[in-house]
DNA sequence: TAAAAATTAAACACCG
DNA sequence: TCGGTGTTTAATTTTT
């Protein structure tokens, strides 16, 4: 989820990211044409129309997003028609759909930065993207109005076109005035990130002083991932400054050149530059900082050599993973292949790029926790302030089962007048800053997740996972909310008590102390609740959650809703796993006997092999005994949950089996020279007898026992289960009424 | 305010 | 014997 919205979040905002690059090199070629004066009769302003070129600009790169190949956005058919405006190559390069969600990765967990960078820098980045926000919002406001008085001219003489025309291209000009000035801020921008970035890779700048820069690009082979063309562009990207200097335009930290060469850095990017000036927020950083940061910058670096780009015999500057056998090869490496040169600066560049949208990404995600946050506890119509302590946790997920656009915010709502909130003035403005004293101390404070009206907990947790991970705070839930979700995240939804444990600690720091006394709520939990159901394995014992069981705890009306896999799915599951390994069926007990797909409890079962959803409801009776007998079972095949064989083999407050095994079967699947135990006697011959009985025209194909029968004094039994016939739909019908049927029995 | 649910603590049994 | 696991009871706290 979170790769999944990061890589999406990052392709929204890498729209105006590459709307810049589109922009940089539209004004690359309006700089050559020269520029004239900004005089013009026009009605629409200069500066009007400059921002309606910025828009069309930005739509046009956009355009080009869409078509990128390898974007999930892109439109194929459209290719040729879609491009008002010529776009550069270096777009596609600096698209973030280059980066792999494992470099992202990467990078998110090198965490290098100490939180004051990070908070600074995002600081910067949102005044960036406020910025961004209004400057769109003006744009389209002036395209408008622009589009109002081309109407007016929809009929020009001759005369009045030339006019036009002349005005236009002024107007262009000027356009591309503002938008390179844009540019560099939109660079400088990127030139704080490519330190804090340089931080990170801790010897990106200790690469040895390049020829300079050369006027000419140098067409060295492309590294792995970047085309020729694409290398061009970059080229372009990285000249078109330069000219952009040469024109009169002075400007700071655009491009790496000026970054990467220490020599003369420091009097370089300390300059305050122009454009800073019409940029509100100018990164928060004076000049004096950046060059104190550089300067230590250069310390560190050399100190610290380019060992971040290598490691495990390997170069790992981006696109090389060139083998080095020593660090000495590895430096020999480096000054050849990437030294300061146009591909250097422009993978750099390129780098910077995927630096950027994680910061920017980070921001997001931030900003949406603070509003979160404010959400929560601002509420207007709060009747008073709780007077316990506080629980930031508490309060925040109580009121956020319900997402905030849903209406029906039950926790919050009036009828809930002792919902605590915590004041706005108590709330820190992000986790982190959570103070043990802030947090209610073990048991002092129990402001449990209502357990109605909530969604998932996964869901929950998920977007405060990195949050409980490191807080110590008392997370929200109920021990059962918890252990449920415990082995609801496991692989086979089924979980030993130490891994149980495991998972306490490993998603809730506070759950790293106090053991004894929250393993024993685990374990009283795990005892008391009959949705938890302790299963036998060959290992010990697993639990597994009866997923019905634990819905009907919550809301007994919600039971009747529940997708039929839910049932006793995990259950049975994890019993006849443990049963079929106890007897050692590979076949089937690898592949899943059951699979309960909905909740996607053991992945696809082979064609061979039983499969399907079970049956929904049956009612629990609880604390049942074990017959054992099958004359149990109803007439219709039905068994009674008092006598199911599978309580055989789980604890007496697990009820019984269900009669989930299985609805549908195709071929066949052979049992044979296996040595039975009682337990998995007893679930083959339920399986059977459900097989012979209930499904013997049905769902289930025939079974036929081949050699023996089941004999229940043999200890070893061999025998062959086999089944033929493929399912019928008009039976699934019956079964379905059949269903619903019970399912209206039980309300 | 009472009932229900959850939490905490503790005793005990079983088992390897 | 010991520690882990599982069950149960009881007291207390919190929620409904």
């Amino acid at each position: 989820m979170m790769q999944e919205s990061a890589s999406e979040t990052i392709s929204n905002s890498s729209m105006s990211q590459n709307g810049m690059s589109t922009l940089s090199s539209q004004l690359d070629a309006g700089s050559r044409d020269g520029r004239s004066s900004g005089d013009t009769s026009s009605e629409v302003s200069t500066v009007e129309l400059l921002h309606l070129q910025q828009q069309q600009a930005l739509q046009a790169a956009r355009q080009l997003l869409l078509q990128q190949p390898g974007s999930g956005l892109k439109s194929p058919k459209n290719n040729d028609k879609q491009r008002p405006l010529q776009v550069p190559v270096s777009v596609a390069m600096m698209s973030p759909q280059v980066i792999t969600p494992q470099q992202m990765q990467q990078i998110l967990q090198q965490q290098v930065l100490s939180p004051q960078q990070l908070q600074a820098l995002l600081q910067q980045q949102q005044a960036v993207m406020l910025q961004q926000q209004h400057l769109q919002e003006f744009y389209k406001k002036q395209q408008e109005q622009l589009h109002l008085q081309l109407l007016q001219q929809q009929h020009p003489s001759k005369q009045a076109k030339e006019q036009q025309q002349q005005q236009q291209h002024q107007q262009q000009l000027a356009a591309q005035q503002l938008v390179f000035q844009q540019q560099l801020l939109q660079m400088q921008q990127l030139q704080q990130q490519q330190h804090l970035l340089s931080m990170q890779r801790q010897g990106l700048l200790s690469l040895p002083p390049g020829p300079g820069q050369s006027a000419l690009p140098a067409q060295t082979l492309p590294p792995a991932g970047l085309s020729p063309a694409e290398l061009q562009q970059l080229w372009k990207d990285v000249t078109s400054s330069h000219t952009m200097e040469d024109n009169g335009l002075k400007h700071s930290g655009l491009d790496l050149s000026t970054t990467n060469s220490s020599s003369t850095t420091s009097s370089t990017t300390s300059k305050a530059s122009p454009p800073i000036a019409h940029h509100p927020i100018s990164n928060g950083q004076s000049p004096a900082v950046n060059t104190r940061r550089e300067s230590s910058l250069h310390e560190e670096t050399g100190a610290l050599h380019s060992h971040s780009l290598y490691g495990h015999g390997v170069c790992k500057w981006p696109g090389c993973e060139s083998i080095c056998e020593d660090f000495g090869q590895f430096l020999k490496h480096l000054n050849s292949e990437h030294a300061l040169d146009d591909r250097s600066t422009a993978q750099c560049r390129v780098q910077m790029q995927v630096v950027q949208q994680l910061e920017i990404q980070l921001s997001k995600e931030r900003e949406r926790l603070q509003a979160m946050m404010a959400h929560l506890h601002m509420r207007p119509s709060e009747p008073k302030p709780s007077p316990k302590p506080l629980n930031l946790v508490s309060s925040m997920t109580m009121s956020k089962n319900l997402p905030s656009v849903s209406p029906p915010n039950l926790p919050q709502t009036p009828t809930t007048p002792t919902t605590p909130i915590t004041p706005l003035s108590q709330m820190p403005q992000v986790p982190s800053v959570l103070s043990p004293a802030s947090v209610p101390s073990m048991g002092a404070m129990r402001r449990r997740h209502s357990d109605k009206y909530s969604m998932p907990l996964s869901s929950e947790i998920a977007p405060n996972y990195e949050f409980y991970k490191n807080a110590d705070v008392r997370p929200p839930f109920t021990y059962a909310t918890l252990i449920r979700q415990a082995i609801m995240d496991s692989k086979d939804m089924q979980l030993t008590l130490n891994e149980i444990y495991s998972w306490f600690t490993r998603t809730f720091a506070y759950f790293r102390r106090n053991a004894a006394t929250w393993k024993n709520a685990v374990r009283h939990n795990l005892s008391l609740h009959k949705c938890f159901v302790r299963v036998e394995n060959v290992k010990g014992a697993v639990w597994t959650v009866d997923e019905m069981e634990y819905q009907k705890r919550r809301s007994p009306t919600l039971v009747k809703n529940l997708p039929p896999s839910l049932g006793y799915g995990a259950a049975l599951n994890a019993s006849l796993q443990a049963a079929l390994a106890e007897t050692s069926l590979p076949l089937l007990g690898n592949t899943g006997l059951m699979n309960s797909s909905a909740s996607g409890l053991m992945g696809a079962s082979p064609p061979g092999l039983l499969s399907g959803s079970p049956p929904t409801l049956l009612q629990s009776s609880t604390h049942d005994e074990l017959n054992g007998s099958l004359e149990h079972l109803d007439t219709n095949g039905h068994s009674s949950p008092a006598y199911s064989p599978h309580a055989h083999m789980v604890s007496q407050k697990s009820p019984y089996i269900g009669d989930y095994v299985c609805q549908q079967q195709v071929g066949c699947a052979f049992v044979s020279g296996c040595s039975w135990t009682s337990t998995s006697r007893w679930q083959m011959l339920y399986l059977l007898y459900m097989a012979t009985t209930k499904w013997k025209n049905c769902v289930l194909p025939p079974v036929h026992v081949k050699e023996e029968p089941l004999n229940m004094d043999d200890d070893d039994c061999p025998m062959s289960l086999v089944t033929t016939a493929d399912h019928s739909p008009e039976l699934d019908e019956e079964r379905e009424l059949e269903e619903g049927n019970l399912s209206e029995d039980l309300e």
